[in-house]
DNA sequence: CGCTTTTTGTTCAGCGTCGGCACAAAGCGA
DNA sequence: TCGCTTTGTGCCGACGCTGAACAAAAAGCG
């Protein structure tokens, strides 16, 4: 009943990864593309041809010579600037944020941050589509997805959100139906009118996935996310290109690691949790200086550790928590062998203030720190999360543009 | 110049992934076969009669009528049992074993249980492959390959043992490369001359890959194993049918996450280490009891945990362990977030004495223990890192036979 | 004891995709 | 201006899969 838009007579198969090639930077050109993807140039001209015509990505052929390079100038391939996007969207303790999304994480359009306190789940995200809603308006955009990004654990396959605490949700709450359902209330659908695709991810998972394809974590094999928020410690692991959540979508809750056995006790049970020895409470009570208002903690942090780290007691406090952190990340580099590790938030404040020292102590505390070489960096981008949560909402078309689009 | 045995029409690219469902057992008749490529019955009927062709398989057309069923009998589907085998060793503290596996995992001949201080690995692997050599000659099998298995860290990508301690071998030893001397030496080939492929794994690791394919792990998805041989605790971790031994293949070092904080200083320089806390000796110790010989230490407990848990002190030394063990799990489900979890040696006999206690103390130390429910088996097979060691071995032919069996 | 129904195995035509090849195009250097 | 090198494109042939028709082998049923 629909008509089929285009006679695609090769490269079915390579559709997708040469998608995810462009998508992440890594086919500049079709010279580099069909090298890629392993295929003869005929297929990766096809290929290229197919994706221009679906609207994705752009063949430029006007003679962009690159200086040294002999033989005739390759055709440039980049992201269609102008092409569909995904709505994406963030949530956390002091408000939320939406953004148009494209190719190549590219952030088209975006809300200011919103500062508000999202008490109840429904009213949060109502608030964050209708601003969504309001952008595709403006910008006129197709939209192809949605993907939120919550600060809580999210179970797998329910989509609840298991311990949403810095938002006041209630424990369990139905994000995901939440969430589709105020996509539909909205009028946000697919282009053929079925409802949008949508995702819910934890925060640091989609913040790992954005810093792999678009940020620092470009090319690792296996990697490690940490970082802190406000209160609390998140982890994620991106094995060969793909998020690992686990069996039911928990894992790399790296919080209750135990780094200080004598440490304060947590809510968890134990004592001595990565998650309120290195946090920002700790920080500042360990360097003597008063918490301050909620909402600039971490930044407050920031500012001591860049300005102040000639103070002794801001130097001990940083000290103490980076060895914290180091026996941490030595634990989970013993159980994961990373080759890379990115940290975010707090963490990445203290490993900037120190690098060597952090590098030092997850050598010494890991057993094969010096064998099994891990590169610690911090994390590069500015609204990873939000990127992320717009990464999970690209998935589909990068497995699959065709089938993808024509949903 | 080599005269290609089989005009295959189909099912090429089904070929691997027919043998590996053949193999762990799941595809039982022909019709399933179909059901379980997504193919039609025209490419599974090639693809057995290939896979029959290659001497890999049988296709048993006889017709062997199940009870109940309607409808035309399907074709019986099972491994060959005449076929090639490769050639699986194992090294112990004690000693070391080498067997002839089939496809199925089957064990197609053994050499005894040898005893012997494997002091210089040269010397071990040469004694563990000419035993091969024996068992390959007395019975005429073709090798495809030829899988050894460790109890020690194998650094990726060299093929070095680092922690070879309980064996007196040095660290770094370059095991990969000597067996493969000793294979050379001994004239174990390919079919076509070529050098025999061979692969060292680490024996948890190899046990893992075993019990998800043939044992207690078949059908799990994340499957973590964690397990005591005399001395020390190893883990393994199978992703979607994949080991994953991290970047460096040391991934799954779980002896030193802290189980007590106040415990026993362990040589990594912490204290309280799973892999001092609860092992054989530790075992013993908390029960009273004398150590007794070196050899028939985990036996041992075995007896202690089988015939005289009436015995407050045994009881409350496993107990005790089983606390530990339970929060050392605990933490790596925090991680990991498997759906299954085996347990072997002093592991397996602990959550055998009590697996209630066990589940009780993982459910109530994971952040999720309820929700995102693990369930805890003990190790099934009895040679589980002999038969992972063949599967490592098999690998190649599982993922493309064709390929395998021409080289 | 036929016949029908159900499920499975086999053969064959059709065709979608891909590799390989030849040719054209576009820059560089002598 | 003429090679040389690299890249893009059209065309052919072949591989390998789907789908459909047909055959086979049991169970159910009157």
């Amino acid at each position: 009943m629909t008509q089929t838009r285009t006679r695609l007579e090769r490269g079915r198969a390579a559709l997708g990864p040469a998608l995810a090639l462009v998508h992440t930077g890594r086919a500049p050109t079709r010279a580099v593309l069909t090298a890629e993807l392993g295929v003869t140039r005929a297929t990766a001209g096809a290929v290229a041809a197919e994706l221009e015509l679906l609207g994705l990505i752009r063949v430029d052929t006007r003679p962009t010579v690159i200086a040294g390079a002999q033989g005739r100038p390759s055709h440039r391939l980049t992201v269609d600037p102008d092409g569909p996007v995904v709505l994406a969207a963030q949530i956390h303790a002091d408000g939320f944020r939406a953004a148009l999304v494209g190719l190549g994480g590219r952030i088209v359009a975006t809300t200011p941050g919103c500062m508000t306190v999202p008490a109840d789940p429904s009213h949060v995200l109502g608030l964050v589509v209708g601003a969504g809603a309001e952008l595709l308006k403006a910008t006129g955009r197709t939209c192809l997805g949605a993907g939120l990004a919550v600060p809580s654990s999210v179970a797998e396959p329910d989509g609840t959100a298991l311990n949403p605490l810095h938002l006041a949700w209630p424990a369990g709450a139905p994000v995901r139906r939440i969430f589709a359902e105020q996509l539909a209330a909205y009028g946000i659908t697919a282009p053929s009118g079925a409802p949008c695709p949508s995702f819910v991810s934890n925060d640091v998972n989609a913040a790992a996935l954005a810093e792999h394809r678009h940020g620092a974590g470009r090319g690792a094999r296996h990697l490690l996310v940490v970082a802190t928020g406000h209160r609390g410690v998140g982890g994620a692991l991106v094995l060969d290109g793909r998020l690992h959540t686990g069996s039911s979508g928990l894992a790399l809750e790296v919080g209750h690691l135990t780094v200080n056995p004598e440490g304060r006790p947590c809510h968890c049970g134990s004592r001595g949790c990565l998650d309120v020895e290195v946090d920002p409470l700790a920080f500042l009570e360990a360097a003597g200086r008063a918490p301050g208002p909620e909402v600039a903690l971490l930044e407050h942090c920031r500012e001591l550790l860049r300005e102040e780290y000639g103070d002794p007691a801001v130097r001990g406090a940083a000290e103490l928590l980076i060895d914290r952190l180091g026996l941490g990340l030595a634990g989970l580099v013993n159980v994961l062998n990373p080759d890379r590790i990115l940290l975010g938030g707090l963490h990445r404040f203290l490993f900037e203030a120190d690098p060597d020292r952090l590098r030092a102590v997850v050598a010494d505390r890991s057993l094969w720190g010096r064998s099994g070489s891990v590169q610690i960096l911090g994390c590069s981008l500015d609204h990873g999360s939000l990127v992320g949560a717009a990464e999970s909402a690209w998935q589909p078309v990068l497995d699959d543009p065709l089938q993808a689009l024509a949903a």
